[in-house]
DNA sequence: AAAACGACCAACCGCCGGCAG
DNA sequence: TCTGCCGGCGGTTGGTCGTTT
């Protein structure tokens, strides 16, 4: 059970739990390196890193995943793509200038599971990932491709990701004029300048028809699908026309969400002032903002 | 009853970017 | 600018346990 310089390997014992769960409520967390030396472990840095965050850390959920972390995880699969984000992943900004949101390679390849995982309070990056390769890689692909071959483990085949088109946005656009307030419009249906009724968003509230439970993922997910398919022109809430725009929809829905938002712990507030003079409290799911390119994107 | 098989998941491995010196 | 350390990630392995033959 001892690895490179004597460094003990394989299961960990209960009296290493206790001692790495002493160390780390004293020290905190953080500086891995003095970690087996502080705790009296004969450990290396990462597999004590790794006990803890997977295993020791406080709120940490075990047993079987609920039926809506389960969808959780399959929406976010799909709407992550596998790892990457498609190269056409990009906003028009002001006079033609294209900027790409593209990330980087090791950005594209490291966040998934760890995002993923930060939506299932108390799931870890890896109980996802194992969830996902026992139960659902299988129930994805295992038939129609035949993923038990006995092969070694392959990298998952691409799912079709949905793709934001290129868009423009202006300093003006209406979103920057949506008050809380107007949430109450979205109870008579929007339309758009063609006069098309606009999808409208369930209420958390307000179970979908089909029963399934409102999650934040449905906001990006149909907003990004239904504008992608259909190519549709919508108004935002504020009756102003936008040109067909994926994540103009969803933003639109994101606060014809109003007091809801509130209440998500994972979402950002902004105050953005009107060209009225009003100020408005926008709330945002902060990883989907990060994904849609921050600030600076949405804004220009 | 026991061997073979398969599912599950904790743990390890290798890689990468950030950062300090 | 270079180098080495650190933290953090996805991919993969291998031990354990339940099920089937």
């Amino acid at each position: 059970m001892e690895g490179k310089f004597g460094v003990r390997k394989g299961s960990w014992t209960a009296e290493e739990d206790f001692l790495l769960k002493k160390c780390i409520e004293e020290y905190g967390e953080g500086k891995w390196h003095l970690v087996p030396l502080r705790a009296g472990i004969n450990r290396c840095r990462k597999s004590c890193r790794l006990r803890w965050l997977n295993y020791l850390r406080p709120n940490i959920k075990r047993g079987e995943f609920a039926a809506d972390e389960v969808d959780m995880i399959i929406r976010l699969h799909k709407l992550l793509g596998n790892r990457q984000f498609p190269s056409s992943f990009v906003l028009a900004g002001e006079e033609g200038e294209i900027r790409n949101l593209k990330r980087d390679k090791r950005e594209d390849e490291a966040f998934m599971w760890s995002l993923i995982a930060g939506r299932l309070p108390g799931r870890t990056a890896n109980d996802v990932k194992n969830y996902w390769n026992t139960h659902l890689k299988q129930k994805q692909f295992g038939q129609s491709q035949g993923v038990k071959t006995g092969c070694k483990a392959q990298t998952t085949p691409g799912f079709e990701v949905i793709k934001p088109q290129a868009r423009t946005f202006s300093k003006n656009f209406a979103w920057m004029q949506v008050r809380r307030e107007s949430k109450r419009e979205l109870d008579t249906p929007s339309r758009s300048s063609a006069g098309q009724e606009i999808p409208s968003i369930p209420s958390p509230a307000s179970p979908l028809k089909n029963n399934r439970t409102f999650s934040w993922s449905n906001l990006l997910e149909n907003s990004v699908k239904d504008d992608y398919m259909n190519g549709t022109s919508c108004s935002n809430v504020s009756g102003n026309s936008e040109k067909d725009e994926p994540v103009a929809k969803f933003i639109d829905n994101v606060f014809a969400q109003g007091e809801a938002m509130e209440g998500y712990n994972n979402t950002t507030a902004l105050e953005e002032e009107d060209e009225h003079g009003c100020w408005n409290n926008l709330f945002f799911d902060v990883d989907l903002w990060d994904l849609l390119g921050g600030e600076d994107n949405i804004l220009t």
